[in-house]
DNA sequence: CGAGGGTTTGAAACCTCTCAAATGACGTGG
DNA sequence: CCACGTCATTTGAGAGGTTTCAAACCCTCG
């Protein structure tokens, strides 16, 4: 893939909540190109990895290449931590992406003695989990224009104040929810007509502007 | 809720992976009849559970009424583990059953100063974890009767050797897998007349003998 | 034996998907 | 600077799988 080392520019201070009092974790940064994939699902799992500009997709494929998405990750998020040594979702960029990344073996090393970091370990896999029980809710029973309505609350929430920047296409929007692309376009449309969002700038994958009570309406 | 206080019989030796070192822990146990409530989403968790007999569903509940379960919990299985103070699911019994329960506050005590406790939590979160993000491919991507092969399969592999009992109604497999209770009665009609499955017992909820390598085909 | 709950099966409705075409955005090269 | 190719998005029309509504059947239990 195209992976390219890029000197560190200037860190922000915490990688996996770590501060300064663990200054022996080696980090780096990598660049990936927009849809390069950054690990595969069963690959043994190496490193975990924080988003420093960009935007990731996690998801899984049937034999088939039907696909579904498990998560997105946006700057400043941890993926890839996995507790087993494999890994269990396909990672790629969304956009050119730069992540930093951590050898999970040092980590563990020093989870096993600092009782600090474990505990953050599994902060992290219960907000994982958390996010995946809910989305198991959006899946099972909720209708296209309920879980279209769910995204853009969550990318909202996630991201900003109201203005939303959408780094993914509508085709992975759509495997995120459970729908086809099409569909999506329609609900993206619906909620256009409805005034609960607005397009800014003329490519409609830029910016949206939410109109949260709007959309709260429809998240059951 | 008709909650009795039983006597405490045989113990299996161990709950939550604690040996005989950890003799600190008061493990009591419950018995809850068939349809009543364990505990409620959003409640405090004061207590972590282990099925001792029978079968305990979770869900989640939409506004209307909608209901998807996430996760059923048979014999020996551990649930209501919550790293944060509130219960995210609510649990009730498929059937009459009996549950040892655990102090949540005791467990975390312990836990601050026993390393392996503490990665025993974290692997049991991971394996919840990792149920979930199988179970949202299941609910996005998957057909009806591609869910209900892999259902089966799933108790197969969790319960025994060919042979599966189902405790739960066709309403609760259909709110587990993102569908109808027709959707569900409709898909094991198909897969009996393929051969993949037999009814062992008057009631169809009793036993259900799998031929795994015809559901494992259906298994992409 | 009758009542009640669970299951199966049928028929029609509906939501989403599939297939298709038109439009729009963007980069490249003439 | 515009023409062109490519890719993403939108929109339409029809098909299809699942849901909804309904009725019949089955099993359990009092």
């Amino acid at each position: 893939m195209f992976a390219h080392i890029s000197p560190s520019p200037a860190c922000p201070p915490s990688i996996l909540g770590l501060t300064a009092s663990h200054a022996s974790f080696s980090s780096s940064e990598f660049n990936y190109r927009k849809g390069t994939e950054i690990y595969g699902e069963k690959e043994p799992a190496e490193y975990v990895y924080q988003v420093m500009s960009g935007a990731v997709r996690s998801y899984k494929l049937l034999s088939d290449g039907r696909r579904q998405i498990g998560a997105f990750h946006l700057v400043g998020d941890i993926f890839g931590l996995e507790n087993n040594d494999i890994h269990r979702f396909t990672a790629e960029a969304v956009v050119d992406t730069t992540v930093r990344l951590i050898r999970r073996l040092s980590l563990e090393r020093v989870a096993h003695t600092d009782p600090a970091l474990a505990r953050h370990l599994l902060v992290m896999t219960t907000s994982n989990l958390q996010h995946a029980e809910d989305h198991m809710l959006l899946l099972g029973r909720k209708t296209a224009l309920e879980r279209v309505a769910a995204f853009l609350l969550e990318m909202d929430r996630r991201t900003g104040v109201g203005v939303v920047a959408l780094p993914m296409c509508r085709r992975d929007i759509a495997d995120y929810l459970g729908l086809t692309l099409e569909t999506v376009s329609r609900a993206l449309s619906k909620l256009h007509a409805c005034g609960a969002l607005d397009f800014l700038g003329s490519n409609q994958r830029e910016i949206v502007l939410v109109d949260r009570a709007q959309l709260a309406m429809l998240d059951t």
